[in-house]
DNA sequence: ATCGACTTTCACCTTACATCA
DNA sequence: CATGATGTAAGGTGAAAGTCG
């Protein structure tokens, strides 16, 4: 009988997987992100956003976050919402805004996403003006040197978003624009509320079309960019922690093997002690493996029955119900 | 139909900054 | 108060996919 089981030692050869490190280059995206969305049961809106539900099933259960990924492009495509329904789906999300009285609600039509605006006005930029009571360190008020970062290509879609929400979150921002004209980098800080929002849409669905971008960014009184930026961090995250998740779990498997791999190791030892104390054992014909039902520890049999009863006697002596050695993990050995 | 330029969005990595112990 | 750790918003980059002429 030959082993080769080499496991090694776990604490050692995976410590790699004890923490992603932020900087880990070898990120083993393939595996998490396969499992992430699953495992963490991102609906990616399904019928509660109205969408079809097919099309969105189809993303939902696609298990990586690259086939998400694609799907979420044809999702985006301009085919992608081609609902006939005259209220964009892509825009139905059920929000709600905390801080806004009611009253502020531009004349008491929903906020819960632009569906209600009519695309002239969301075209035009025009958003609410209501800071969140909390904001105390949010974009309202660190509006931070918007020309002078990021985007070099102008005139296209997203200078287009940004300029529609900077021109209407400006003016919350503007009195700390006074000492700030872009040099330093401020650190904007969400509100909680804000948050909380982007949390509730992140759990609706993990990725944002450019309307529900927008209309994000309205509600939540944020440039589009931040908006885009926040839901790649969240996933970011997400994957993260499904990565953290992942390796314990695999951390756990190479526990279990380990041991595994000691038992039989040990097993293996036994035998050869068996066959070398007893050779005339070893000489029987069709040996066969059994399992011991209770301990899962396997033992050889002898299938002629004139012999396996005081076969299995010795057997069920040098191998069953051996007292186990306490086995702490360490480095594996190679069995040959 | 094909091609190339351009745009958009994403993941990933990194940096800068705020916060907290 | 200083400091290191941590969390997170945001910048940079390259890839992928789409659009358009």
């Amino acid at each position: 009988m030959e082993l080769a089981l080499c496991l090694g030692d776990n604490t050692n050869k995976l410590s790699f997987l004890e923490r992603p490190s932020k900087n880990n280059n070898n990120n083993p995206s393939a595996s998490s992100t396969s499992t992430s969305d699953k495992d963490l049961g991102f609906n990616m809106g399904l019928d509660v956003l109205g969408f079809g539900g097919q099309r969105l099933l189809s993303s939902s259960s696609s298990p990586s976050l690259d086939d998400d990924k694609k799907n979420k492009r044809k999702l985006d495509d301009s085919d992608g919402f081609r609902v006939s329904s005259s209220v964009d789906p892509s825009l139905q999300l059920q929000l709600h805004f905390p801080w806004l009285p009611e009253n502020s609600r531009q004349g008491g039509r929903m906020l819960s996403g632009a569906a209600t605006v009519p695309e002239e006005e969301e075209e035009a930029g025009l958003s609410m003006s209501v800071s969140p009571p909390d904001s105390v360190t949010s974009s309202f008020r660190l509006d931070f040197g918007i020309k002078s970062y990021g985007y070099e290509r102008r005139n296209n879609k997203r200078d287009i978003e940004n300029d529609e929400v900077e021109r209407s979150t400006s003016r919350a921002s503007n009195e700390d624009n006074d000492d700030d004209n872009g040099a330093t980098r401020k650190k904007l800080r969400l509100s909680k509320d804000q948050s909380a929002f982007l949390e509730d849409s992140f759990k609706e669905h993990s990725t944002l079309n450019p309307k529900q971008k927008i209309a994000l960014a309205k509600q939540l009184n944020l440039r589009p960019r931040q908006v885009e930026v926040w839901f790649q961090n969240r996933r970011a995250r997400t994957k993260l922690k499904q990565t953290e998740v992942d390796c314990e779990y695999l951390k756990r498997c190479c526990e279990s093997l380990t041991e595994e791999n000691r038992r039989l190791q040990k097993e293996v030892k036994e035998l050869r002690a068996l066959k070398t104390s007893s050779p005339f054992c070893m000489q029987l014909p069709a040996t066969t493996l059994t399992m011991c039902p209770s301990c899962e520890r396997v033992a050889t049999s002898v299938s002629q029955p004139s012999t396996s009863a005081a076969h299995n006697i010795e057997l069920s002596k040098s191998s069953f119900h051996s007292p186990l050695i306490p086995v702490k993990p360490g480095p594996g050995k190679q069995v040959s």
